[in-house]
DNA sequence: CTGAAAGCGCTTACAG
DNA sequence: CTGAAAGCGCTTACAG
């Protein structure tokens, strides 16, 4: 290509990146040779040669096709893309080995930045083996930041709170009437889905109530579908003045899944029994009734964790979080107490 | 690190990659070497040194967080993974520019394969631009594979039949009664808009039906809402009998947004008016109605892509389509004839 | 302003 | 089986 352009590589290169000043007439000769050839300079060979860091970031989460995932990526592809860079983007459909693997990869690539989507494993080993995997890219200069993310590891963080929306969630809840309430849960394991279960049972306590049932399931539409079966199977063995009027499903994704349980089985959602979630992914506003939920700003907090990692490391060099706030945003799902689930 | 294990670099990348025998003892203190230094190898590099291909897949759409999008992706990073490769994953968010600019980012990774999802831009600059940045690609090695595009390109295409699937959706509605339909439409100037167009006309005129209202809108939730509420302006000012009772919006994510707005508008779905769509999106089976619409198999649409992209070149070398049938499901969101929209 | 040269971190014939 | 050497395609001091 430089020789098509009748200039030395280093002549070539300097005039495409604008990297210094290049006489006229030699900078039109190789953009001209590099149109005619399609030529493209190789990324690869770049990255080698220059100190200077790439242009990609990595991301990890559960699930691309989950809409929370998929709004939470959202942000960051936007970001991205102001900013000039390439997002890698994985899906471990919840395998650590497969996440961990996914690090691997993207060390390789000396990505300038891997943001991690979502709860992580509270399993020892994978602990270990991600830390392993982070520390030397870190220690290189990788960037690293996290969205609700497991707290052992020690890097930036965007850190919905849980806990206080799903109290603050309660407590709307508790207001509207409601003393007997049923939690359909995701694996405890999980920080997103304890911090919840615990702010709920906090904000119920505020009145004096206790937490009446709580059903564990996948974390997936179909876990919350399954999960409420359950509910209504124990809650048909139960005296009607013990049947909860109100389902506090931790996430939205499940909660659709028991909104389609909760219908099948002739439950009328909210006249029978109220139904909540948490998150607002797009699809609940479109259900009917309309889903009520703790709000988090899942497009920006993609934006924050991807600014998180950008932003040159502070003087203490030390781990930041960003807590963002959740709103409880009461809906058609929810309403005074109705004769409770059946 | 070859320095580390006390070997020379060619057999630390012999031992590292198992590339050829390497004695037990050096192949140990190798491995323990890298252990040791969380030692990755640069995949830069040895993109470079070596001739293999990439790990890594192109996949550029019009937007991740469009469920439409996001059940693709989702195919694709499936077999991706099941392959070993890593997934770039852009959001053009539907600008033209965007896309070129990604496959030209893409060409300088080298990728392997550049997947392209999604209607393209009937533009014939855009087109030029973009056989431009491909030809010069798949010269030089690069496959690449597109879902549902643009007829211009001239690779290998998974291509759904939009035509025959409107085709026998119309039939269907045609089947259940009704008579007047209205069409709520995307712009015109996308394939996939257009076939679907002609499907349904073509269906409808088998009845000997004509098809009264066409309105045009954005190819997302609002622009299905918006459209929506044009169509329903324009049937307040028409005589009931003219009114349509059945609507066929071109994509599900559409139908979504035209759902809200019947509704808003105290349209009863089915019972005042039938409402379907096309796509079949996860989400259309948790809406109440249940949304009929033509099922695509989204996701093994991404897995066909990659499969495409990635098979040994035929010996032809010609442009290979694979065609994939729409299933016509009907759901709750269509019934028979109402007394129409008001 | 421009070019020759060294180097980025690997891989792979080529000898041994 | 192993190592020295060349080369992948760039960039960037270093001279001029």
């Amino acid at each position: 290509m430089a020789r098509e352009a009748g200039v030395s590589p280093a002549t070539a290169s300097r005039a495409l990146n604008g990297t210094a000043t290049v006489r006229d007439n030699l900078r039109q000769r190789v953009h001209a040779a590099a149109e005619r050839l399609g030529y493209i300079p190789n990324a690869h060979a770049q990255a080698l040669a220059s100190a200077a860091n790439n242009r990609t970031v990595g991301v990890i989460c559960h699930d691309v096709s989950d809409p929370y995932f998929a709004a939470i990526s959202s942000g960051v592809m936007r970001a991205a893309a102001e900013r000039g860079l390439l997002v890698m983007l994985a899906s471990t459909f919840r395998e650590p080995a497969r996440e961990i693997s996914y690090v691997s990869m993207l060390r390789a690539q000396r990505a300038r930045a891997i943001l991690l989507i979502g709860s992580g494993f509270q399993d020892r080993a994978w602990e270990r083996a991600m830390d392993t995997e982070l520390e030397p890219y870190v220690r290189a200069g990788g960037r690293v930041a996290v969205v609700s993310r497991h707290r052992s590891l020690r890097v930036d963080t965007v850190q919905p709170e849980n806990q206080a929306g799903a109290a603050a969630l309660a407590r709307a809840l508790v207001g509207l009437g409601h003393r007997r309430f049923a939690v359909l849960s995701g694996p405890p394991e999980l920080t997103t889905v304890s911090d919840r279960l615990a702010g709920f049972r906090e904000g119920l306590a505020e009145a004096g109530i206790g937490l009446d049932q709580v059903v564990e399931g996948a974390f997936t539409r179909d876990g919350g579908y399954e999960a409420a079966r359950r509910l209504l199977l124990s809650a048909a063995r139960s005296p009607s003045r013990a049947r909860p009027t109100c389902v506090f499903a931790v996430t939205d994704v499940m909660a659709v899944g028991a909104l389609a349980a909760l219908r099948e089985a002739g439950s009328r959602v909210p006249e029978d029994v109220s139904l909540a979630g948490f998150d607002d992914i797009p699809l609940v506003r479109e259900l009917s009734p309309p889903l009520t939920t703790v709000a988090l700003p899942l497009t920006s907090m993609g934006e924050n964790a991807i600014a998180l990692a950008l932003r040159e490391v502070g003087a203490g060099r030390r781990a930041r979080v960003v807590r963002v706030e959740g709103e409880v945003v009461l809906r058609g799902s929810t309403g005074v107490p109705g004769r409770g689930l059946r």
